[in-house]
DNA sequence: TGTTGTCAATAAATCGATTTAGGAAAAGGT
DNA sequence: ACCTTTTCCTAAATCGATTTATTGACAACA
């Protein structure tokens, strides 16, 4: 169907090697004459030949392709990091294979496998962390690929993540700072490394102060809107309800305000709210969100570049965790406690 | 490096031709015994080979990939047409890889040109609209494609977008009925059909009410924040400011409810805005919006399906063009013009 | 005994490029 | 005139699978 370099090759009058030599470029002037490089220039331009990547990639032993393995492309935290996954890539004439786990630890599985089948060159992962096994068995064969936004504790990765147990610590800090003794933490998913350092930050901010750790104000579990909105309900309806909520990730906080919402009460005079934010896609307010804002765009060129290397000098590489501060941005939803 | 199926021949004392036969199953339980059809699985299980998709790709001249070019992954509404064709590839046992063109056209005709190299099987793609010679030569080819949200007027192609023109009509019948006379339209880019079938909605609710269509009172171009931002400013300077605002595309409602907080207005008291939302993930105010909500979904999926059919049987395959309605949800950023 | 048939497996071409080694012809040197 | 060098290009292997045609062994049948 689509013409071929031996077709091209045909056309000119020569060998099909002589063809791909001139179009690589790498016997530049050289071993080839002005005339025949000109012709079969030429001839490439009117049939539109275009060379088919298949045969090169199997050639050549690459595919110029990444997996990109997150949970949910609809969450603008994946979508910005795919987002800046995809200029890097675009710079270094790769491209990317997008697969949404949905959390669930099989799925990831099985993607790792299509993936490796489809011969990527590496992969760039947000783990389920349900299991770990099968990143063990890729560092064994030593398959390039970096975890992004959770890490494991227990093997040497390469990883980019934020600066997750201090964000959350500072911010915890300041919410105590404004007199606040009741703060609540609205989980996301337990399993995620990223939520386990944000719950510690939490704990150490309170701990600092000399506060009690009271667990009826830490729930849910999920980084999803409904799990948002559970959390939030059942923390409203404690006895002694929470006067501020730090919310451990960017969807979950639209649950938390509706729940919010639905229960009569107002950000930020009757509760007060610090959130996860990532650029203006997420959830607006008629009032800024006082939030943690990750640098998503970091995230993913971080990453990449790390791939990259790994890709590169598979042999000499060094596995780095690279962890990136958040900026904490005083918004309206949140201020002092009431009596102090 | 990895193990091929030739050695998984070698260990086994076969030719590799029969590996390839046992393992395709299409000849099942015929021609090779059953001794030999285990000890090929046993091997192929021990080894852990993956057989190497490139190999396949190029003898089977089909990549089981297609491509997805929108403008950018970080707009909800693309990201849930992602979301949603990844679904359906998942069934279909394809990947697709994504490209943001950012609304410029080169990076379209470059991407396509890529994927074309790539030996992609099909496109989905939202069009830049800005030159459309490219899709006349895909035609030509028989290249299997489809529009998605955005189409041509001069030739038939695969097309799934949303009836926007009578979505706009009755959003702007629902504002005139609520008494509003002064109704701005806070435009998208200009380019896009799918704007452009929205501003006629618009202009023929109004011409159904003998209502005069005042230039002033169309605004902006890009489908940003910051242009929805600008754009709305603009409408707001106005000597004689509009009472309504339909703001045609989901980002530009970011943009434009900041114009109008910081204008010191609210929402629906001073201005009533009926905007686009796609799901949750969308702009959250501390009231839902009045907004025409897009089956984006459907959209990403009917166009898999579309496209599936056409590089299934491309030479018998049939161009459509499927409208989707949307669905109209009042909310409470709406309210009846004041003094009616 | 010779023919036919079945079963199990192999040989070799193929997909479309790249690349190493080499070869023929022209140019240059003495 | 002969050897060397350079220039220009070709041959053939290769990447790792799939597939069509074919072969060899053995049993069955007349």
């Amino acid at each position: 169907m689509a013409v071929t370099l031996k077709d091209i090759a045909k056309k000119v009058g020569v060998h099909p090697s002589t063809v791909s030599r001139v179009l690589s470029g790498k016997y530049d002037n050289f071993n080839v004459s002005e005339k025949t490089r000109k012709l079969i220039f030429e001839t490439v331009k009117k049939f539109n030949y275009s060379p088919n990547e298949m045969a090169r990639n199997l050639r050549l032993q690459k595919t110029q392709t990444i997996g990109l393995i997150i949970p949910d492309i609809l969450n603008p935290f994946y979508a910005g990091m795919a987002r800046s996954l995809g200029i890097e890539c675009e710079k270094k004439d790769y491209s990317f294979i997008i697969c949404n786990t949905d959390e669930i630890q099989e799925k990831e599985i099985n993607f790792i496998q299509m993936l490796k089948r489809r011969r990527i060159e590496g992969l760039v992962i947000t783990p389920v962390q349900d299991s770990k096994d099968h990143f063990e068995e890729l560092i064994e064969e030593n398959f390039p690929f970096v975890l992004a936004s959770r890490y494991f504790d227990d093997f040497e990765t390469n990883a980019v993540v934020t600066d997750d147990y201090n964000d959350v610590f500072k911010a915890v800090e300041y919410l105590i700072k404004l007199g606040h003794s009741r703060i609540g933490f609205i989980r996301g998913r337990k399993a995620s490394s990223a939520i386990q350092d944000r719950e510690k930050g939490y704990k150490g901010a309170l701990a600092k102060y000399n506060m009690q750790i009271d667990q009826d104000l830490i729930v849910g579990n999920g980084c999803t809107i409904e799990g948002g909105y559970k959390a939030t309900k059942e923390i409203l309806n404690l006895p002694e309800k929470p006067t501020a909520l730090l919310v451990s990730a960017n969807v979950i906080v639209v649950g938390a305000l509706e729940a919010i919402f639905e229960a009569g009460l107002s950000v930020p005079d009757d509760v007060s709210v610090v959130g996860f934010t990532n650029m203006k896609s997420t959830p607006y307010l008629s009032y800024p969100l006082t939030s943690i804002s990750q640098p998503i765009g970091q995230l993913g060129k971080r990453a990449f570049d790390l791939l990259f290397q790994h890709i590169q000098s598979p042999d000499e590489h060094k596995y780095k965790k690279i962890i990136l501060p958040s900026k904490f941005s005083i918004g309206k939803s949140t201020q002092k406690a009431l009596g102090s």
